[in-house]
RNA sequence: GCGGGAGUAGCUCAGCUGGUAGAGCGACAGCCUUCCAAGCUGUAGGUCGCGGGUUCGAAUCUCGUCUCCCGCUCCA
């Protein structure tokens, strides 16, 4: 109950302080979409970042791409989501249970014997690809299969929910010109594989990473920014040689969760959860979950894709996608292991994980804060400069050190209210150093630094105050 | 999609046996010149989510709709 109000408080806090807007929010606003305002564009930028050189600048082995959102109609034939990204349901009306058809229809199988089951499911399987609801219904009908809640048959008509939005290419809107917005960025990386290999004289293992949008037209999509229709993918996939994946798969699980830490996360935060029932192109899979407000959710998974989507792709084009493996004399098409984490996921995982409500009551009075202990490399603003008072040249004091900052990193300039009030103002916002100008600074060239955290000041030289910032700030210390 | 809850100022909410809106906080301007919020003065800001109905009159009653939250469901 207290993590359902965080998840409540951290929501008003971002939509408060200019992390989070809805979509639209003066039409009513559009479901499951979300806007991000000035500090969350900046937050989300920072973990982007902090990906990106993680994944590519500090790794030997791979580059980055930026594939497009629109991809030849094919590819998600080929990628297997045109057949399997929609899903037939059915509703129990009784119960107000929803089932996948073919879920409802396998599982009244397994009560059968052998043989019944593989009638059954041989008629579902031809009812399923021929798209033909009605027939699907009355063989549930027909079985008299029955709802595990209520008990009942009284079910509704079998509907079909494709989470692909689509839209039309060119002027001429027929069904030839149909183009999907991508449902996964993944496909990007794979219709280049052999492009990115051949210019940039890639030799196996090596990977393609990328960040972008996709897109699903999720039947219920809730939970703030974890379930968007409109969201962001960063992923890259590793491409090796068969036969050493399961290797490589517990390298990038291993390498993957060493990242989520060094976020600063404790290790009780996260989970693996390796998947039983494995997806089409699979043969090993887990999520690396953390432990959100309302529990336990998936933040990023790695999978082991075998050499599923190259050779569909290459089956559906024509187009040979093997790579020569000149230590092996060998042509083969290389098994791949992805790893896909949800930017927004990150982004909503980083904000929980800083958002602390603090009682600072003393005997005296009571008083408490709102501050966001983002790591210093993520946060929006990285340095407040205030002038204690806004006279006696205090202001130009602090807007010479913003200007000297402020190509290096961004700062903020903040001269109203008590100075108490400005820094639980930047506190709010997740400012990790605050720098107080005071009339001693005229005196001797020195100034208050306040940490965030902590809450303690010290005093220290204002020539020092760029270096002491860049320091803490940067992504990869020595 | 089903069930439950909610929508009134930037935020938290009051007003809801019908008579066209208030508080606290916040914001802005000024005073104070203060090293951890809540000092003083002043100002701005709301067609009460949207649409229809009942009524002389609707924030209030009623119907519809949109959005959010919770549970179920779903989730490559």
């Amino acid at each position: 109950m207290a993590n359902d109000n965080k998840l409540q408080s951290i929501i008003g806090h971002c939509k408060e302080y200019g992390f989070i807007f809805q979509s639209s929010e003066i039409y009513d606003g559009l479901s499951a979409v979300y806007d991000y305002g000035q500090y969350g564009a900046e937050l989300k930028k920072n973990i982007r970042e902090y990906w990106w050189r993680s994944m590519t600048q500090m790794q030997d082995n791979i580059v980055g791409i930026d594939a497009a959102i629109f991809m030849h109609p094919t590819v998600w034939k080929a990628s297997g989501h045109v057949d399997n990204f929609s899903d037939p349901m059915i509703d129990n009306k009784d119960s107000q249970k929803r089932y996948r058809v073919d879920h409802l229809i396998e599982a009244f199988g397994e009560t059968l014997d052998k043989e019944k089951e593989a009638a059954l499911l041989l008629v579902m399987n031809q009812l399923l690809e021929a798209n033909d609801f009605a027939g699907l219904k009355q063989l549930i009908e027909d079985n008299k299969i029955s709802c595990g809640v209520s008990g009942t048959c009284n079910w509704t008509d079998v509907r079909q929910f494709n989470l692909m939005f689509s839209t039309e290419m060119g002027s001429v809107a027929d069904e030839a010109n149909v183009v999907y917005l991508r449902p996964e960025t993944a496909q990007g990386i794979f219709v280049n594989f052999l492009n990115v290999q051949k210019s940039g004289r890639m030799k196996i293992p090596f990977g393609i990473a990328q960040t972008g949008k996709a897109f699903r037209n999720e039947i219920v999509a809730r939970g703030f920014i974890f379930r968007m229709r409109e969201f962001e993918q960063m992923e890259m996939q590793f491409f090796v040689r068969p036969g050493t994946q399961k290797e490589w798969y517990e390298y990038w699980k291993e390498t993957r969760m060493k990242w989520h830490l060094s976020l600063g996360i404790s290790a009780d935060k996260y989970k693996f959860h390796d998947h039983m029932k494995l997806a089409h192109y699979a043969d090993m899979a887990c999520d690396i979950e953390y432990d959100f407000p309302m529990g336990f959710k998936e933040v990023e998974g790695v999978h082991s894709r075998t050499d599923f989507d190259l050779k569909q792709h290459q089956q559906y084009s024509g187009k040979k996608l093997t790579y020569f493996d000149t230590e092996i004399n060998q042509h083969y098409v290389p098994y791949v292991i992805e790893t896909s984490i949800g930017l927004d996921r990150a982004v909503m995982m980083v904000l929980s994980e800083a958002y602390v409500e603090e009682d600072l009551s003393t005997e005296e009075k009571q008083d408490s804060r709102v501050v966001l202990k983002f790591p210093p490399m993520l946060a929006p603003i990285k340095l407040a400069v205030l002038p204690l008072t806004k006279k006696d040249g205090l202001p130009e004091i602090a807007k010479a050190l913003i200007d000297e900052c402020k190509t290096q990193f961004r700062c903020f300039y903040e001269e109203k209210d008590s100075i108490g009030k400005r820094y639980r103002r930047m506190d709010a916002l997740g400012t990790p150093f605050c720098i107080t100008v005071d009339h001693q600074t005229k005196e001797d060239q020195t100034v208050t630094i306040r940490y965030r955290d902590s809450m303690l000041q010290e005093r220290i030289a204002l020539a020092d105050v760029k270096r002491l910032v860049l320091e803490k700030v940067q992504m990869f210390g020595n």
